[in-house]
DNA sequence: CGGTAGAGTACTAGTACTCTACCGGTGCACTAGT
């Protein structure tokens, strides 16, 4: 069996051998088993579905976060060779999805996203083809956003069940147990087995710097970026901070600058994105809305100028540093005072019991009279808490044919819907303090990542974080003679516009 | 917490100031038709 593996790997792929892990995973998948794949970044994922699709009767459904991550991994599959891989998504007009359903092949790769698997028509449609597997890729999403941001995420049992439970295959780079037995749950995978590899990444240096104040924090900024490795991702806590740090580092003589939040139109995103990965672009200061999927081999440096809201996001944030292996820095420079922002985002998510009393006082009184698309405008509500509680109202039985069912929201669901809310506050409070305790207790930053992620045992690098004794600017990378103007020499003269028209009408380029 | 938009107040009668309340981060798919 084993050869025979190594046979088909050779033969479809191109490989002489896999890589740690993939077998193993591969494996258990073609045995028809739940898996879930804990990799770490740069492992090769993709083959760990791509794989078993070729060999495996029916269709693999693989269940992506981002409509960008998609396009690319789609436009990757079909660069190597893979024709029989389609996406289905909102940009997609529903002929164009029509066509796509009916062309499917039995041993096709559908993308899709956690939303259209909430569709029931194209559920059904997906029913008239045997579905060989169901992959979710980037699983980690499902307790990061899946509970509140984006609560389709935990819709994809019930899609699974629909397509008549399938074997699923969830993918991520990280989770600690609690995650694990959430992504489990979330996606009814009984029996499952875990295949877990650590998520010590050697080559990643940890420095964590306390500034007294803001202004100092700042100026320790501008003393080290003109100096640090790049490629580098600056990461900022608002999208405001973002245009400003870049403004700054364009001020210091780095014209190969930009920055990238999600208030920018999708295709200056694309376009940023593919600057950054082509090299055009020395750094990039971001939101967390830039980085997943982003698959680019030599980032050196990633800073943070904030507290991110877990030890998980950070170590996704980190982690797209260094994936050639080659030594990278992971730098965070804080205030006392940042501890702030990141918990008044919990805070804002959730109702408090005050404003849901007050809110199912209303929905009583004109819940079913009202269409329920119309209640957010109505009463000023957030479209993302709206979209949350409408989940559990749900899942109460306390929406019906598209109105509030009044009678249902008495006292004991009113109570049941704020303990669960209480419960999840409390989870990301939590999440963030043990993050703050990490940067704050001066221990090896490395064993309490490890030690975050249930791993005790592994040898520290030689060079290992600034708990260790180490500096940012003992980095090898970091330049003691800092270059006083951009060495590439590019010009930004050129709009992100005309750039962009460039890129889709070559024959129009001038160069 | 820190920044800022917007309201309120003061004499300069439109500009300058103070005060207060609020905001800050991640994404998908939304009309018809089956």
């Amino acid at each position: 069996m084993n050869t025979e593996l190594e046979h088909v790997l050779e033969e479809n792929f191109g490989f002489t051998h896999f890589r740690e892990g993939q077998k193993e995973i591969i494996l258990s998948v073609m045995k028809g088993r739940n898996v879930l794949a804990i990799l770490p970044t740069g492992a090769g994922k993709t083959l760990c579905y791509h794989f078993p699709a070729k060999l495996l009767d029916g269709i693999t459904i693989v269940v992506s976060p981002l409509l960008s991550l998609m396009e690319d991994q789609v436009h990757q599959m079909r660069a190597s060779g893979e024709k029989a891989v389609v996406q289905l998504n909102g940009l997609l007009s529903f002929t164009e999805k029509e066509q796509v359903l009916s062309e499917l092949h039995h041993r096709s790769i559908v993308f899709v996203s956690p939303e259209m698997l909430a569709n029931d028509y194209l559920l059904k449609k997906l029913r008239h083809w045997k579905v060989g597997l169901f992959v979710v890729d980037e699983a980690h999403c499902i307790s990061q956003w899946g509970h509140e941001f984006r609560t389709d995420y935990l819709r994809l049992s019930d899609a699974r069940a629909a397509l008549g439970e399938p074997p699923c295959l969830a993918l991520t780079a990280t989770a600690t147990a609690e995650v694990e037995k959430d992504i489990l749950g979330c996606l009814a995978m009984e029996n499952a087995v875990v295949h877990r590899f650590s998520v010590n990444r050697p080559q990643i240096k940890y420095f964590i710097e306390e500034c007294a104040s803001e202004e100092e924090k700042q100026s320790r900024f501008r003393e080290y970026i003109t100096q640090v490795a790049s490629p580098a991702i600056v990461y900022t806590g608002t999208r405001n901070d973002a245009v400003q740090l870049s403004n700054e580092i364009r001020e210091t003589g780095i014209s190969s600058t930009a920055y990238y939040h999600g208030g920018l139109a999708k295709e200056e995103r694309l376009l940023i994105q593919r600057q950054f990965l082509h090299d055009e672009l020395r750094v990039i200061c971001a939101t967390t809305a830039f980085g997943m999927g982003i698959n680019k081999p030599d980032i050196r440096t990633v800073v943070h100028m904030h507290l991110p809201s877990s030890i998980e996001q950070y170590v996704q944030e980190v982690g797209r540093a260094g994936r050639d292996g080659k030594e990278s820095a992971a730098l965070l420079l804080y205030t006392k005072a940042d501890r702030y922002r990141p918990l008044s985002f919990i805070e804002q998510e959730f109702l408090t019991e005050k404003e849901l009393s007050a809110l199912f006082r209303v929905l009583k009184g004109s819940g079913g009279t009202v269409a329920i698309k119309d209640i957010p405008a109505m009463l000023q509500l957030d479209e993302t808490v709206w979209r949350m509680v409408m989940y559990y109202l749900e899942k109460a039985a306390a929406v019906k044919a598209g109105r509030i069912a009044a009678e249902r929201l008495n006292e004991e669901l009113l109570a049941t819907l704020h303990e669960h809310f209480t419960k999840r506050r409390r989870q990301k409070q939590s999440l963030f303090l043990q993050l703050e305790r990490l940067f704050t207790e001066n221990s090896c930053i490395r064993s309490g990542i490890l030690a975050y992620f249930g791993e005790n045992q592994h040898t520290s690098p030689a060079f290992c974080c600034s708990a260790c004794g180490f500096r940012f600017t003992d980095m090898p990378g970091f330049d003691p003679h800092p270059r006083p103007a951009d060495e590439s020499g590019k010009s930004n003269e050129i709009t992100w516009q005309e750039e962009l028209q460039h890129m889709l009408l070559p024959h129009k380029r001038g160069r």
